[in-house]
DNA sequence: TACAAATGTAAAGAAAACTTTACATAGCGG
DNA sequence: CCGCTATGTAAAGTTTTCTTTACATTTGTA
């Protein structure tokens, strides 16, 4: 699955802290998403979106592997 | 969270079993979802997303407790 | 009623998400 | 150059997801 937050955070001129802190995670949490290291949860990836300001499918899309 | 699988399964005519063939998890994954027993990984939100043919956000929303 | 299909659920175990702590590196303004 | 902010990443440990197996219950239908 690939991602775009590093994108969108970078539109609403978050850093990565900021945005685990407005979600209730740990900035690694985050860094981690961002380098594909691990597939975030359902909650995680609404929390994103509606802090982001995007939509779900603008934040993630799935990859053939997926 | 919350969810709206088994009104989309119903729309789409699908049984868990056919819904969980047709996106790689087993059935209990399903009913467990469907169930609010566990919250899905986003990759599995895109590919019933896709299989229900309605968007994250028409599958599943945040609550206050999330 | 009897059978079959669909669903609920439980338990044990594997795999993955996520936290905390910690340290390293890169970039930028003084 | 120095200090600060932002980011990368690793390791250990906890929690949660998800699978497999298995059995019970519900529901439709012949």
């Amino acid at each position: 699955m690939i991602n775009t937050i590093k994108i969108q955070r970078a539109i609403q001129n978050l850093t990565q802290d900021e945005l685990a802190t407005a979600i209730g995670v740990s900035r690694q949490t985050i860094s981690s998403i961002e380098k594909n290291r691990y597939v975030p949860s359902t909650v995680l990836a609404l929390k994103l979106s509606k802090t982001l300001k995007v939509t779900v499918h603008e934040l993630f899309s799935l990859e053939s592997t997926d």
